[in-house]
DNA sequence: ACGCGCTTGTGAACGGTTGCACAAAGTCGT
DNA sequence: ACGACTTTGTGCAACCGTTCACAAGCGCGT
């Protein structure tokens, strides 16, 4: 976004990019968990339509965001389980291993410790953090609590470039602004706030409450129909 | 806006409303959250620019949003906080309090348990369950957790419409069979998996490992082009 | 009372996403 | 070897959501 085309198109090493779309990239992820799903059942191949119906997608969807990725399927026989797992992960870029820095470890940050779904894919948690000074020192998923004011530290040592904050909302801002000052710019926010950060610098928001909400319109709207029609 | 319905909108009663966008639900509780905020701090009144940059949107697409609501603004003023907060409440349906049931009480489901954005919005938490028995009887946030058998029986009497599953991957799909036919037609699923469910039902994933991944594309989208321009 | 400045509400243009429908391309059985 | 069958990859059209730009409306100061 910030270093655009600079006249020539050259410098794009091989033109093959052809910019993945956003909602695209939003379902890479559930394709994968399904090919890894079917992997286990002993699966090679897949079809679009079944893979489809397993992620929760239609085919057609499917079919073009892979497209999007390459051509890896085969006509008439459909995609290789394994291959497509290979290209989904490094479009996705879990061919390295990115480290994680975890601030706020409460009951919703020992539950993300304790997620298997770390160390499975991509992901190695670097560090756990928390403000509370009495905290300190606990072991928490085998990993030790360390002080919030070694987060400069650790974000330097451990190459840290993803950060988690699971910490109470009025704590959230300021541990925000800690990371960006640290040079994190992938921030994974539980924190029921929305932050404020400077260009560049990438938020997801992750709120029970909101998603809450949500189902309640979608009832609401239930309740008020039914009530119509009776 | 109204008044022009020539003919035919007029008599149609089911569109009585004109259906709020899907993008614009999912941005209402962001709005009420920055409301609440708001109202804290004692403000009476906010401009759309205002509100909009502690919501982390652009100001049209807020007006755009509102607008679907009705007109409750104020030219050359703004709007007025409370009237805002009733409003989007009614329109979320969180004028009635939903009755919840949470399924899964591990590190998350604990998590979920003793977060306060239950109680404070329209949410009751009507009770834990989990399937392991040595679990039932214990006591958290207050609430004994029962045996996942009493699933129906909690449902029809304390009127639960939403459901939210906090289990592991396996068990994700057996609970939400249960919560389908037990009459649950909401469902919040924090589960790593893609639920089946039939028509009727909505359900809501959300997914760190998916979060996670996503994070993971841009920040190696970055990186590549970091790389090209050295 | 009246114009001035501010802010809402919205029509219209734009860009991205979805779903359809089908040609291209492969496999399998005979 | 070949035709029937299957499934991918994609052009196209409809749809949804976002952004721009501005007229309409409201309060305030004079």
């Amino acid at each position: 976004m910030s270093a655009q085309a600079s006249g020539p198109a050259a410098d794009v090493p091989r033109a093959r990019r052809a910019e993945v779309p956003e909602a695209t990239v939003a379902r890479l992820p559930v394709y994968l968990r399904a090919l890894h799903a079917l992997a286990e059942t002993g699966r090679t191949t897949v079809s679009s339509e079944a893979l489809a119906s397993a992620a929760g997608v239609g085919s057609a969807k499917l079919r073009k965001d892979l497209s999007h990725l390459g051509s890896y399927g085969t006509r008439g026989v459909g995609y290789e389980v394994q291959e497509l797992v290979f290209h989904i992960s490094g479009a996705l870029g879990l061919g390295q291993r990115w480290s994680v820095v975890l601030v706020g470890v409460g009951h919703l940050g020992q539950a993300l410790a304790g997620y298997g779904g770390f160390d499975d894919r991509g992901f190695r948690i670097a560090a756990l953090l928390d403000a509370d000074a009495a905290r300190v020192g606990d072991v928490v998923a085998g990993m030790p609590i360390r002080s919030l004011d070694e987060l400069d530290e650790v974000v330097r040592e451990e190459d840290v470039s993803i950060g988690v904050i699971a910490t109470p909302a009025e704590a959230a801002q300021d541990v925000c602004d800690r990371l960006v000052g640290a040079g994190v710019r992938s921030i994974l926010n539980f924190a029921p706030t929305v932050l404020q950060v400077p260009d560049g610098v990438d938020v997801r928001r992750v709120d029970l409450s909101n998603e809450l909400q949500i189902l309640s319109f979608h009832e609401h709207r239930k309740a008020t129909l039914a009530e119509v029609s009776a």
